[in-house]
RNA sequence: UGCCUGAUGGUGUAAUGGUAGCACAGGCGACUUUGACUCGCCUAGUCAUGGUUCGAAUCCAUGUCGGGCAGCCA
């Protein structure tokens, strides 16, 4: 996935300054590079969660800050636990965060483009085909460099700075020493060149078992760095790759794979999380043991996004995954990037969220509030208004007639500079929230109560007269008298009245499932004691019955609606079916009353 | 007890030797046919101790506390 960038009279909002777009300035400043050239380098393991969005917003906002390029990456070098659902869930989730950027052509290379390796300076070079922007294009893999990581190792091996050991990975364990203890050689370090060579093509060739020997740089065991004791660059693993299939049974490893596939995509600046920052000597030595003819690539490292009430481990969102805590990977609940997605959250609120969190190197949890309120700020502007009642009771306004329609205006957007109205219908029967009554009301309750009056939104004030309850007791229905000239544009139409609550029509409206769901985990830090599938939330999910106004008849998935007084909802783009649409809340409104 | 790295209101951040600011959260009030939105006001901070300096969140020293690193994971 690479696109040049052509530039844009449409020119991104000043992003806020960090420590790292500081250096990426003053590189630009001294024209270091003649372009800069960043990437996404997720591995396919797993779907992206919000974690994510900040490195993607963080590398893609840089590269079309200033004109460069960042690319999607596959870092796809453990075959063992990736697979070709996570590459197409990753390509779409990118997609899907950074459309309101595609003009500024980001990150996919042309279709089957392949690198070519080049000789230049009588070393091996290597030369991305041509970027293009879309469509049919494809995200970078590393698995594509397979071949000229291969002869980077030659190389290193070549140089003495490389060796085949023969070490079990328990010993290479054991020989590695500890934080505080340094290390020891492996018997194996001072093999030849020669058989180096010879043991190294012999294990590319499959004459070996897994694990049975590995290549390791030859740096320094007593390294108080553990990943400068000499780290291994490849291993054996006899299995199938989702992208190169059979073609290998040596893979690299990270670090060897990381830094040269920067080299090879003219990346220029590499940016990572803060658990990288002992590996970035590993990095430059690489790079610099192989005494490559181009400007080298170099590592800079920021403080991953921690969000409040979930939690963002690949592995411990497979377990919710497995053990069938979510519905999927895409619940709505989930804080992967499409779980968010499904659940009604705009790509623009996520941005503008992990954007508002800044860059900085040092760990900190972000408070749940600060992405309801970037969601809030988004979906107010841009969300239709529309009258659903959930947890329906039914309210007889006895001075209509049966067959009697009213027809009232209601505004679509009061956000918009010119709000549009649409018709809704007031018949006899309606249907009220069961919260928006008490038989029994607590203290400054403004909504409908014994004796009391409220107003139906965009209709007019009723008065309570009478409950209706069966044998049981059971509250049946609520009687009332419908106050027709407090309608606007009558004579009592500005008549006050402590509160307006919604309704829909009973003979119009559309019943159907509506699901609430709230935060996954009931505390803010799930893991702090290794055990977040205990903080669960029971009530993250409630399923109730709802009536909805009859234009929700023609909602599109696309759009997002504000049901009012409840909260932003969305249609469900699994779940929904012509015949019964289902939707789900993406947040509540804010609700200073329930406090 | 090795190496790396960090510390600013409750939370997230800015200030790059010169008035500690912004946002979220919280509180009070105004407005309101959404207890929403919007608007106004308020609460609250430089880890500690020394030093350099006319002047320190910023530079130096020492300490304290936190995070990361010992996968043939990334």
């Amino acid at each position: 996935m690479t696109v040049e960038n052509p530039g844009s009279s449409d020119a991104p909002a000043p992003a806020p300054s960090d420590f790292i777009r500081d250096i990426v300035a003053q590189h630009v400043a001294e024209k270091r590079y003649a372009k800069i050239v960043t990437r996404f380098p997720p591995e396919p393991n797993g779907y992206l969660h919000i974690g994510h969005a900040k490195a993607i917003c963080l590398n893609f906002g840089i590269a079309r800050e200033n004109n460069g390029q960042c690319h999607l990456r596959m870092d796809d070098t453990n075959p063992a636990k990736e697979e070709v659902e996570y590459v197409d869930a990753i390509i779409a989730d990118v997609n899907w965060l950074i459309a309101g950027w595609a003009d500024h052509a980001l990150g996919f290379k042309a279709k089957g483009a392949k690198p070519v390796l080049e000789v230049r300076d009588g070393k091996p070079d290597f030369q991305i085909g041509a970027v293009t922007s879309l469509p049919g294009a494809e995200p970078f893999f590393a698995s594509d460099y397979f071949a000229p990581l291969y002869d980077y190792a030659l190389t290193l091996i070549k140089k003495g700075k490389a060796y085949v050991c023969d070490l079990s990975p328990k010993d290479t364990d054991e020989y590695r020493g500890s934080p505080d203890r340094p290390g020891k050689d492996s018997p194996f370090r001072d093999r030849s060149i020669a058989d180096n060579l010879d043991l190294f093509t012999r294990m590319k060739a499959g004459e070996f078992p897994d694990a049975a020997r590995s290549l390791r740089a030859k740096i320094d065991m007593a390294s108080p760095n553990i990943w400068l004791r000499d780290p291994l660059l490849y291993r054996i693993r006899h299995v199938a790759h989702h992208h190169t299939g059979n073609a290998w049974c040596i893979y690299p490893l990270y670090d060897f794979a990381h830094c040269l596939s920067d080299y090879l995509e003219g990346v220029t600046h590499s940016i990572c999380t803060l658990e990288f920052v002992d590996h970035r000597a590993l990095y430059d030595w690489i790079l610099e043991s192989l005494e490559l003819p181009r400007t080298l690539p170099h590592q800079y490292e920021f403080a991953k996004l921690i969000p409040g009430y979930t939690i963002v481990s690949k592995r411990k969102l497979l377990v919710l995954v497995n053990e069938k805590i979510v519905s999927g990977w895409d619940d709505p609940r989930m804080p992967t990037l499409s779980g968010l997605r499904r659940r009604g959250i705009p790509a623009s609120a996520l941005r503008r969220f992990v954007i508002g969190t800044g860059v900085t190197k040092h760990d900190s949890l972000t408070d749940a509030a600060a992405f309801e309120h970037a969601i809030r700020e988004e979906l107010n502007t841009s969300s239709l208004r529309r009258l659903a009642v959930l947890r329906p009771i039914k309210v007889v306004l006895t001075n209509l007639a049966p067959d009697q329609v009213i027809e009232c205006e209601a505004t679509n957007n009061p956000q918009d500079e010119i709000p549009t109205t649409r018709k809704i219908a007031l018949t006899r029967e309606v249907f009220i929230e069961s919260d928006d009554f008490a038989e029994i009301p607590p203290p400054k309750y403004f909504r409908l109560k014994p004796g009391g009056e409220v107003r139906l939104k965009y209709a007019c004030i009723i008065k309570l007269d009478e409950i209706v309850k069966d044998a049981a007791g059971k509250l049946v229905e609520l009687r009332c008298t419908a106050e027709l000239d407090t309608r606007a544009g009558f004579p009592n139409s500005t008549k006050k009245v402590k509160g307006t609550i919604h309704w829909v029509s009973a003979a119009q409206g559309i019943p159907t499932e509506v699901r609430l769901y709230d935060r996954l985990f009931n505390v803010a830090e799930p893991d702090a004691d290794g055990d977040f599938k205990s903080h669960v939330n029971p009530q993250s999910l409630e399923v109730v019955t709802a009536v909805l106004e009859p234009s929700l008849a023609g909602a599109r998935v696309d759009d997002r609606y504000q049901f009012e007084r409840l909260g932003y909802f969305a249609l469900d783009p699994k779940d929904t079916s012509p015949a019964k649409p289902v939707f789900n809340r993406s947040l509540t409104l804010k609700d200073t009353w329930a406090k």
